[in-house]
DNA sequence: CGATCACGGGG
DNA sequence: GTGTACGTGATCG
């Protein structure tokens, strides 16, 4: 048999049967597909009992293409935790069965599973996991493709995962002179940095002088393109990694090959990279895991970082310690021009591709867990969201349970879900001030906890054998079954101890990176389950569980707050699952006990920890805070120094007055550490606009036109400007920037906007400009800092200040 | 207050 | 690709 690591997988339709490819390396080293062809696509349907021979007959032709049932099988699987007699429906080719399903309507009651993947399908059906050994039995074909390629008859799964696949980084640099917009049509990639284990290239179409052996200089932006395909060939990685590489870099050269005709057939199988989608790009190649840092971060990591903004310097600055480099890439184009500083620029573009390819092997680990728990490909994981992996791995779950996936909601049902909400987790609000010596304890896994210590689940829901211990929420009183174990509440509890078991291990192995990655794994899985609950597009959507789950926590945190109350602790503050405590006169062992007593009490996997003791902690008033509870907080860290986090709101749609100000009134507080001259810079900027002074330039609100004018139902200040720029004789039409001041009058904003050339110096709306520009911009951080909006508003320079 | 619309990352 | 992100904040209706 051969042994082979599967790194990712496709189908094609040959001969009318889908064929699986299925890309990777062998054991030696070998690039390789290995193809079947067992699988037939299939679903399940509830069938009218008349119907059974029109099923079975079931035959479609659309666009010249036959549609047909292979064959019909009586199954019985469960769903939700009823047993249910279903027809299995086999179809000839994939696209046959959302084809077949909507022909049989007028036969059936209802048709299950028909929106699974086929190629996720085969993954499930063969136990076969992305990333992880397979041996398989099967003969070599004839080489079409550009590496050798198996048809297998036969597979058997091994635990072995492929730890150390090729990755490739990349990075590219283009022409975008400062004022303008990036435009892939208009401006040339002029750099393209590469980063591999050992390898590390640059290439440029300018001459420059350097002692660099990674700089390859070319001729033209053409020449540069054929290198790069070139490159990556000879260096054959598994992954090609980049960040936003999706968006950017990818599409960006794909745009640029085609401008010189140059066929980027870079897929094992010479199909060339392929991008997907128009405002949100996914860029794939075929037998390559192109692997895009920033949509991993953005979806699944963002909530446990500490930086706001997602940019490659922040995250790889927080994750590896290590940052940009110092090149301001705004002069890049000027330099480009001028033939300077190019040697720091290719550097800079190298630095990049470094930083990139580290931060892929510190992230890479964690999305290999993934892949194994979830049973996703590698390239699926890097692009979902919380829900999606929950739901595959319920989805996996349930299939080991011959049970079936509830279907998604209809366009109906998710209306009404809509409309449905949960009461949120308790807050208790701290009082500003300066506190000594204080006691933190939180649930360990509050919800996932909950969830299965009181088998909340879906299918044990008001069930009607027990009625005991109800739970209020929004939706009524709720309660879960006492005598049959929840598919969902199995499914964590599981999760929970495999994790337990895990942080054992890595007591005794600390270093074991991918240990800690899978316990990182299991715990994102079980803390995204509540949420998972309550997500309206959710196959196993259930409000009553989500609301029982935010019912229980507050119980079980209040209950904390209330004995400690009773003991004598002060109480500062607690939130969803902590409680913060001031010891006062107890010592830290009495408060340890206190924790002890709590836990004997406590049912199931619950339990209650010690997070620290601090000796001194801040609190900052959070006004504005009343809705949404997310964290908002300025904190003196060990070291003294300030943290600060949820306020950075201002995008590109805003005035280049507003980001400034943020800008400068950050960079007064984290550098300088000056509080006191932020809020000076801050109201000299907003005297400056009330005194008319403030030119135009800094006023201009720039908003990308999405669609056509008439399909607008809403008439924003944006479509406003836009009408009165057509009105002129001006283009137009989707992508167009628009851009517009807004000036005094009376009424909706729309009505006051004017194009850039309408407006006479000094004639603008300093109060708009002042109260929904500049103010927002900063006033999170001043609040957070304790001081409050009129502080920002006052005339002149002395305020009565926070007491910070 | 619900609906509608743009944004992010990248140079 | 057995297809069309997603969560958030500003402004309109």
């Amino acid at each position: 048999m051969h042994e082979f690591f599967p790194t990712d997988i496709t189908y094609k339709v040959e001969d009318g049967r889908a064929v699986i490819y299925l890309f990777g390396r062998f054991s030696n080293g070998t690039q390789a597909i290995v193809t079947s062809n067992d699988l037939q696509p299939y679903f399940y349907v509830e069938p009218k009992e008349e119907s059974m021979s029109a099923i079975a007959a079931m035959r479609v032709e659309e666009k010249g293409e036959d549609y047909f049932v292979t064959r019909t099988e009586s199954v019985t699987r469960t769903l939700l935790g009823e047993s249910k007699k279903l027809l299995k429906i086999v179809v000839n080719v994939p696209k046959a069965v959302p084809i077949i399903k909507s022909a049989l309507k007028e036969h059936i009651h209802d048709a299950y599973e028909y929106d699974l993947l086929f190629t996720r399908r085969f993954l499930l059906d063969n136990d076969i996991t992305i990333m992880t050994k397979v041996k398989f039995e099967g003969t070599r074909k004839t080489d079409v493709n550009k590496v050798p390629l198996y048809e297998a008859t036969r597979f058997e799964n091994v635990e072995d995962t492929y730890t150390a696949p090729r990755i490739l980084a990349i990075d590219i640099e283009t022409y975008l002179p400062q004022g303008q917009r990036l435009n892939m049509d208009e401006q040339p990639i002029i750099m393209i940095g590469f980063a591999g284990k050992t390898f590390r290239k640059v290439i440029t179409w300018k001459q420059i002088k350097s002692e660099h052996s990674w700089l390859e200089c070319v001729t033209s932006e053409a020449e540069l393109l054929a290198r790069c395909k070139d490159i990556i060939e000879e260096y054959a990685p598994d992954i090609i990694t980049g960040y936003n590489s999706d968006s950017f870099d990818l599409p960006f050269i794909v745009k640029r090959a085609k401008k010189y005709k140059i066929a980027l057939d870079l897929g094992l199988d010479y199909s060339p990279v392929s991008i997907r989608g128009r405002q949100h790009k996914i860029a794939s190649i075929a037998g390559i895991v192109h692997l895009d840092l920033f949509q991993f971060v953005r979806r699944v990591m963002r909530t446990s970082l500490e930086t706001d903004v997602l940019s490659l310097d922040r995250v790889a600055q927080e994750l590896i310690g290590k940052g940009k480099t110092g090149a301001d890439v705004t002069k890049l184009a000027a330099c480009w021009d001028a033939e300077e500083q190019l040697e720091e620029y290719a550097e800079y573009n190298l630095a990049d591709a470094e930083i990139t390819h580290e931060l892929c092997m510190h992230i890479l680990p964690n999305m290999i867990e993934l892949v194994k728990i979830v049973k996703l490909p590698l390239f699926d994981v890097s692009r979902s969201s919380f829900s999606q992996l929950v739901e595959w791995y319920l989805i996996y779950r349930a299939h080991g349970e011959n049970a079936i996936a509830p279907n998604k909601p209809g366009y109906r049902e998710q209306q009404r879900r809509a409309r449905e909400h949960v009461k949120g987790a308790f807050v208790y609000e701290p009082k500003p001030g300066l506190y000594e010596e204080v006691v933190v304890f939180d649930y360990r896994s509050l919800y996932p906890s909950i969830i299965a210590s009181h088998n909340i689940c879906p299918s044990t829901i008001r069930c009607t054998c027990c009625a005991s211990a109800p739970i209020d929420t929004v939706a009524g009183k709720v309660w879960f079954c006492q005598k049959r174990k929840g598919f969902i509440s199995k499914v964590i509890e599981d999760l929970i101890t495999r994790r337990a078991r895990i942080k054992e291990l890595l007591r005794t192995n600390k270093k074991d990176s991918l240990l800690y990655a899978r316990s990182i794994a299991l715990k994102l899985l079980a803390n995204s389950m509540y949420g998972y609950l309550g997500f309206e597009f959710a196959r196993w959507y259930s409000i009553g569980s989500a609301g029982a789950t935010t019912g229980l926590g507050r119980q079980y945190v209040q209950d904390v707050i209330s004995k400690a109350e009773q003991e004598g602790y002060g109480i500062l503050y607690g939130d969803t699952d902590s409680a913060m405590l001031i010891l006062g006169d107890k010592t830290r062992d009495e408060a340890l006990q206190f924790a002890e007593r709590i836990n004997e009490r406590l049912p199931g996997l619950m339990e209650l920890e010690l997070e620290g003791f601090y000796p001194r902690a801040l609190f900052v008033a959070t006004k504005g805070s009343e809705t949404g509870a997310k964290k908002k907080y300025a904190m003196i860290d060990d070291a003294g120094e300030v943290k600060i986090r949820g306020f950075e709101t201002v995008r590109r749609n805003w005035s280049p007055i507003a980001k400034n100000v943020q800008k400068a009134v950050l960079a007064i507080i984290l550098k300088e550490g000056d509080v006191h001259k932020a809020i000076l810079h801050a109201k000299h900027t907003i005297d400056g606009i009330r005194q008319h002074t403030t030119p135009v330039q800094e006023l201009l609100i720039t908003t990308q036109l999405q669609k056509p004018l008439g399909e607008y139902a809403s008439v924003g200040p944006h479509v406003a400007a836009a009408q009165r720029l057509e009105e002129q004789g001006g283009t137009v039409e989707p992508g167009v920037f628009i851009r517009y001041v807004v000036i005094e009058g009376k009424g909706l904003i729309r009505d006051k906007v004017r194009l850039e050339h309408e407006v006479n110096k000094g004639d603008y709306d300093a109060e708009y400009y002042v109260n929904n520009q500049v103010v927002p911009s900063v006033e999170r951080i001043f609040l957070a800092l304790g001081y409050e909006t009129k502080d920002l508003l006052m005339k002149g320079t002395q305020s009565t200040l926070g007491e910070y």
